[in-house]
DNA sequence: CCTGCTGTGATACGGCCGTATCCAATACGC
DNA sequence: GCGTATTGGATACGGCCGTATCACAGCAGG
């Protein structure tokens, strides 16, 4: 056993812990024995990383955001089509279960979605860690030629909060990701019509 | 039949008491002691009315399901406008927390949702108590005069998901009812342009 | 009147929780 | 090479949880 661990490493391991209980049974199965039995270590090394089990719970969020968002930027950058329309919509099918990365990113942060609002660290964290997506679509929306009359602001409302609700569905099971996929391209085509 | 006193009625008080303390404190505040002592009653009696907690949070949601479809076939006869928009609009306006009745609605709803899709038989309340409102709004949709191009499941598919999730965001405090009223105008208006 | 079922109280039990404490092993600075 | 800060194991503590048990009141039907 080596003196010197690289704690952020040690704290990244674990946190993918919390995010597996979480993802298959929901945070209220997330405890520090739950936690340092599925990250193979004992219950006093999680104690000792994160010290209290808020501190855990906001971390481990505060990782998957960082890597959500490193995620995005990389398929922004990787895509081929980089009309307004390709990108606004890559930035929306990051919001669904299409893989399992994202899967487990959504499966997570409906896990944390009620403890949200009765914990207000959690609240802050959950809040705080991602910038607003509407305000990134309605720029984007507003830099288009849209049809006579499209209001970017009530565009990119709807679309984000409807994709965000339908992601959820998908896991769910009351739709698949082809309907969704089907329902996002048919506003698109709305909105992008040549 | 009972001896004395009306089971139906007390189940339905101490399940109001679920409501309030989920919707306060979310899911993990409830308690079989927490919600004896906000009923006002022993915590024998819930074991009594309600046999184990499963059973309680089950019925408690039921509860309030069969409240919710009340209150709406209410608002629907009552409201004066019977045209297709109108119709459309307070099946869609019942999904936010336009009165305290809405808002415990949607804060029990959002406390319990997270446990859904650990519980089997939680899941199968929360999803089998209620009509699924797309299906709905797709055949209001098909009844109505379009643009044309307009497809009423995609239509009806983003409207439900996206105020469904925008009414989340009034109660964190991300949007104002107004702006979310502002957002599904637009679309009303979009959709049923004369 | 008594037997028995319904309704209610008080309390006990075993379990998991978050956190705290005590202690052992390591490896680097000196 | 030795002390000491860092890393980690084992275990204890107090608390809340869901559920079970024991006791007992009052009305019902014989």
């Amino acid at each position: 056993m080596p003196h010197r661990t690289d704690h952020e490493q040690r704290r990244r391991e674990i946190a993918a812990a919390v995010w597996r209980l979480a993802a298959d049974r929901g945070l209220e199965a997330v405890s520090m024995r739950e936690v340092a039995a599925d990250a193979g270590v004992s219950l006093r090394l999680v104690q000792y990383y994160f010290e209290t089990k808020t501190n855990l719970l906001v971390l481990a969020l505060r990782y998957l955001h960082e890597r959500g968002e490193q995620r995005t930027q990389a398929r922004l950058a990787a895509q081929p089509d980089q009309s307004v329309r390709g990108v606004v919509r890559t930035l929306l099918t990051e919001l669904l279960p299409l893989d399992p990365e994202r899967e487990l990113s959504l499966r997570v942060h409906r896990a944390y979605f009620s403890r949200t609002h009765s914990d207000p660290r959690l609240a802050y964290a959950f809040v705080h860690d991602e910038t607003p997506i509407e305000d990134l679509i309605t720029d984007l929306l507003h830099r288009a030629t849209l049809p006579a009359g499209a209001h970017p602001r009530h565009e990119a409302n709807l679309l984000v909060a409807g994709i965000t609700r339908l992601g959820l569905d998908v896991l769910g099971g009351r739709f698949t990701a082809g309907e969704v996929l089907a329902t996002l391209d048919y506003h698109l085509d709305r909105l992008f019509q040549a």
